[in-house]
DNA sequence: TGATATTAAATCGTGCACGATTAAATCGTC
DNA sequence: GACGATTTAATCGTGCACGATTTAATATCA
């Protein structure tokens, strides 16, 4: 242990409790997010995905030719991040990636046949989580509600 | 758009749904994790540390000597994820590593006085990211609490 | 029009995070 | 006391995530 009697006590016992409290509110939401991902990984497996994969497939769901940019955008990612990960999609077939005819600066994604196919797969996914998680509905939507708050 | 007549509505529908419901609650934690590591970056970036090597000095600062096992379970991280970020750690001189005589399989991991001492150069980032995070402290709290509940 | 600025994606290097495997030490049981 | 089972870290390969830089295309305006 650590206790040695500091020179300066309040400050020293300032410094350890705001380190603590500190901890206590990063760890909660490292180690949740480790957590959850872990918690889809046999889930999405059985998908052929990763967890970040898997979300970006949920946008594409949603709405199908969109840009890297704007998916970068709707992930919060860059395009150091999303560029290989799209390579990827598109290497097990599930999106298409061109460049815009019309600004070739820009890339379209879009998905194939399979990879909307693929949505039906993924249909179960949120229930089957949904159990593992354990938790009330009602404080899921909660939790979503304050955690998108967090640091816009 | 993706918006064709679906040959079975409803069972389309709630897939559609349950997809959307799924994407906003683990959209929220994932955005969240990495926005928070975009906030703590540049704080962080002044004590040489990274955002998970932070989490482990704040593990460390509670009790010093600690087995690699005890950080991993605090941390809720495998050695493979451990072993690498404490080496790290010792080629900046922060921590020692070493093998324990009493069972020569663990490994402890201590701070060393420069470690020790960075604790004070530490003490101001969780004010300083509280006033960028701009949330009601209580919120916080609740927060937190709803994130230890997940997925234990 | 032609130099300059801006934008979009890709590339590169560093550091996590994990599962699977390995290597070594210790434990249990006979 | 030997030997198989267990425990503990480390290693290896894959896939994020980011900042910094690069490359190419488009926009701007003197």
């Amino acid at each position: 242990m650590n206790q040695k009697t500091p020179s300066t006590p309040t400050a020293a016992n300032d410094t350890v409790e705001a380190l603590r409290l500190d901890r206590q509110l990063c760890f909660a939401l490292y180690g949740a997010a480790n957590r959850v991902t872990r918690l889809y990984r046999p889930l999405l497996e059985a998908l052929g995905l990763t967890y970040p994969q898997y979300l970006a497939m949920l946008v594409l769901w949603e709405a199908s030719p969109r840009t890297v940019g704007a998916l970068g955008e709707a992930l919060d990612l860059e395009s150091s991040t999303l560029t290989p990960l799209l390579k990827r999609l598109e290497a097990q077939g599930l999106v298409e990636r061109k460049r815009d005819p019309d600004d070739e600066r820009r890339v379209i994604v879009a998905l194939t046949s399979t990879g909307l196919a693929l949505r039906e797969q993924a249909r179960r996914v949120p229930e089957q989580l949904l159990c593992r998680l354990d938790l009330p509905l009602e404080e899921l939507g909660d939790l979503r509600e304050r955690l998108k708050t967090l640091a816009v």
